[in-house]
DNA sequence: TGACAAATGCAACTAAGTTGCAATAAGATA
DNA sequence: TATCTTATTGCAACTTAGTTGCATTTGTCA
């Protein structure tokens, strides 16, 4: 998934494309991680570009519904947004300095998903799972 | 995991048993989901218990503290509370009404935890998982 | 019972996220 | 290119979740 397969994918669902978009969808490509609105504001305004929250919230929300991003729960009190890859990854969550990792796939789920579906009343569409540990910058601080 | 042993467990870390305290307790160990802070708030009002938001948050920090219970994030504002209990379990989480139900852990997962910790440099100590998607009530409904 | 720490309430605060309304700008079309 | 329609944006005011400092009350143990 690079910029421009990106701009095409965003194009397709009828949103024009601005500058706000542009470097929303850059920052989050670039970041290896997934952000919180207030950090993409912070970023954003690091970049030059004025923007207001309300701005942010709601173009999280629409490329949310077009399922171009999703939010991701990850602790700490700002719910986080990451693009939606074809590559299906988990995260690792560092208890002391609450940084993110992406970490990809070991295991196959999707056999697990199938099995709750059929053995329970619940459907299953997705799932998300998130590892918690101390990372390698805050081992070599503590 | 009965109410008994539990009352143990709380007086065994030096924290006094209070009313307030005890009927947290309850509902959290009634429930056979996580509660936010301000659900707990309005089930102990709606139980005649008169108690200021300021002494949930303390007490959920304080029994957390002293690994009784633990935070998981779902999505959602509130984070929610869950009891520690021996058996582990993961959660299927409602896109629809938002509720979410336990489901008992069907594979485990400690060898991924192992695989990461060797072949990263992330020390993991714990993770979480969540399955989405329509529970019985919802498919019913739409 | 008395002392001391833990527990609680209150008020005032911060931070995340939402809503309504008015102004602006993207981009399709003529 | 000028115009029109609609998406986008900003602003202000709001709600909700969660925090902090300080004064008061209450368990528990000697």
């Amino acid at each position: 998934m690079d910029a421009r397969q990106l701009k095409e994918r965003v194009r397709n669902t009828g949103l024009r494309f601005t500058k706000i978009r542009e470097s929303l969808l850059e920052l989050l490509l670039e970041s290896g991680a997934p952000l919180s609105a207030p950090a993409l504001l912070g970023l954003l305004h690091a970049k030059g570009i004025t923007v207001n929250k309300t701005t942010i919230y709601r173009e999280l929300d629409a490329l949310g519904q077009r399922q171009i991003i999703r939010q991701v729960q990850l602790g700490g009190r700002a719910a986080q947004y990451e693009i939606i890859a074809s590559d299906h990854h988990h995260h690792l969550v560092c208890l002391e300095c609450k940084k993110v990792e992406d970490v990809d796939m070991l295991k196959d789920l999707d056999q697990e998903e199938k099995k709750i579906t059929a053995s329970t009343q619940f459907t299953v569409t997705s799932h998300s799972l998130e590892f918690y540990g101390i990372c390698k910058g805050c081992k070599t601080t503590i």
